[in-house]
DNA sequence: CTGTTAGCGCCTTCAG
DNA sequence: CTGAAGGCGCTAACAG
């Protein structure tokens, strides 16, 4: 490895010299600073970035910490790229280990101090992983469930998406809508909220949301989706609307009815939640709260912009507003 | 900030003893060891990695570097990361930047050398880029394209999977199969092979691929591919075939073929490639190329990790067999 | 089993 | 405008 007191000697400097000339930080004469140049060339020399970590006191690289790379996550990481590297900084993305008892663990304070600020998906994570991690260190938390005061929150409008998206299908007719991925015992999770909106819609309209039209999904997949609800039709269940609360779970159900031969939207209607870049192709097009990404995106980076150079502004906990996109899965109203 | 000095002051020991304690390296009296941990506990100290990185001369950090972080890459990384994972070591993932002017490029090798290893996806990079990447470092290669010797390369049976795809419809009745997302010019590419595929699944078959049967999608997007088929209905261009060359463009065309009236598999037959996860989900099911996602990252992981051990085995070039995936979207042959 | 020595590669500080 | 010294926090290598 070739190092800066290599190209030092090359060039007839001091290490300082290089060091300046390559940063830009000081002026260097012309001379000088050709000589450093030619021999950074001829040496085929790299900083390390690593010893320039250690010494600077930081990274210049923020983490986005998510379940999963896939779906909600990976539309939001496409957004905040962008804003991050405007700052100057790198993004980098790190999968939460699905083996929560491994040393591994993204979420050790080690590795959440390796990065100048980090977005930490709280979906997934148990209360006490949650509470393990310091507020001192520049961390915005993404996601829809209930956090402690002491950290910035992004989140979403979860009520009332699925209430909108409730009485959108309640409004055009519908009576019996499932809460699809929905939660029978208690939840802290985005169901939860979601689920609230879709009973809060149910009483608005004058109907009492019945327990039996909360179907649970495991995991929220679509294929545990998919299974619920061919057990339903199987079971003879009757309901004409699904709210989905997200899209992945969507599909699952798109896809059950679609091959039962269940007409969408004539004879059941069906929402979903986050308006994956997918869903509008989906046949026959998904109706879908939409998250407004770009906002959630935005948000995040402007508050954790601020935590990182050291504000002490009083945490804040955003609640980004949502908007229903109407499709082809849901009726006209004439 | 607390040290491991004083971590070592605290527990009346040297700082070597405190860092035999942390990583395990060394066995440690019991007693010893007992009041460093209490040390570290009551001052509430935390490794610096980054001193640690520097020191150590590794990372224990393994880079995916994708154009973005959804679709097939976003299915690649989560079948990566346990792997890296059980290797003990960490996959962070990165998004090339879109601006390749930028400074801060994840490609610039300071960057690339931060990690113990790194996996590049050679989609969307252009061909000086990939010159300027060393090979002296443990890097694999993942991607559609032709590169150069020097890396170890993981690809796919591109035109394999596309033949097989074009020759499944052909079976079943199609004579007119278009080309979608083909290049009409030449490429280098995914698009490419796949299109070569499909030509010879004609030619096989007797026919003659003819060139107004091959539709450029700008970049490859549902969106793109949506409006291209629109097009072509509204054109009166006859057709009762389409091979996407990838899936992302498949539900483009699903979603205008459906939106029209066009019924398939009966009027119109349609193969993709990659079966993401919602495919199966994409009604009526979309029959796809199955790239055998395991078996990529398996041998990515393999290769990467044998770089890593730095070994200096020749370097290979690894195509992956992939598998055609039936589904509702082709006929069923009697 | 524990401690000492000697840096990893870079950049801040202060002289010259 | 350039250089010398020192240290960021940690650990490999070797003593004891």
């Amino acid at each position: 490895m070739v190092t800066m007191s290599d190209v030092a000697r090359e060039a007839g400097v001091s290490m300082m010299t290089v060091s300046n000339v390559l940063t830009g930080r000081k002026r260097v004469g012309e001379p000088t600073r050709d000589r450093v140049l030619a021999a950074v060339e001829s040496l085929g020399y790299e900083v390390n970035l690593t010893a320039r970590h250690l010494r600077a006191g930081r990274t210049d690289t923020v983490a986005l910490i998510v379940p999963s790379f896939h779906d909600y996550f990976g539309e939001v990481a496409d957004r905040i790229a962008p804003l991050i590297e405007a700052g100057g900084r790198h993004l980098v993305v790190e999968r939460t280990s699905a083996d929560a008892r491994s040393e591994m663990e993204s979420l050790s304070l080690p590795r959440l101090q390796m990065y100048d600020g980090v977005f930490l998906s709280v979906a997934g994570l148990h209360a006490d992983e949650l509470d393990r991690v310091p507020s001192s260190a520049p961390i915005v938390l993404l996601g829809e469930r209930e956090v402690p005061g002491r950290f910035d929150h992004v989140r979403l409008a979860n009520v009332e998406g699925a209430r909108l998206a409730t009485a959108h299908m309640l409004e055009r007719g519908a009576r019996r809508v499932l809460a699809l991925g929905g939660a029978v015992g208690s939840s802290a999770g985005m169901e939860s909220d979601r689920q609230t909106g879709w009973a809060q819609a149910h009483r608005a309209a004058g109907l009492a949301p019945g327990e039996r039209l909360v179907v649970p999904v495991p995991d929220f997949t679509s294929e545990a989706a998919f299974h619920a609800v061919v057990r339903l039709l199987d079971d003879g269940v009757p309901f004409d609307g699904v709210f989905a609360v997200n899209d992945t779970v969507a599909f699952g159900a798109v896809a059950a009815l679609t091959e039962r031969g269940v007409h969408l939207p004539d004879e059941v209607q069906l929402v979903g939640f986050d308006n994956l870049g997918v869903s509008r192709f989906v046949p026959p097009g998904i109706t879908s709260v939409d998250p407004g990404y770009d906002a959630v995106a935005a948000t995040a980076v402007r508050l954790l912009e601020q935590r990182m150079t050291g504000s002490d502004a009083p945490r804040e906990h955003v609640t980004i507003p949502v908007q229903l996109v109407e499709r082809g899965s849901t009726r006209r109203l004439r």
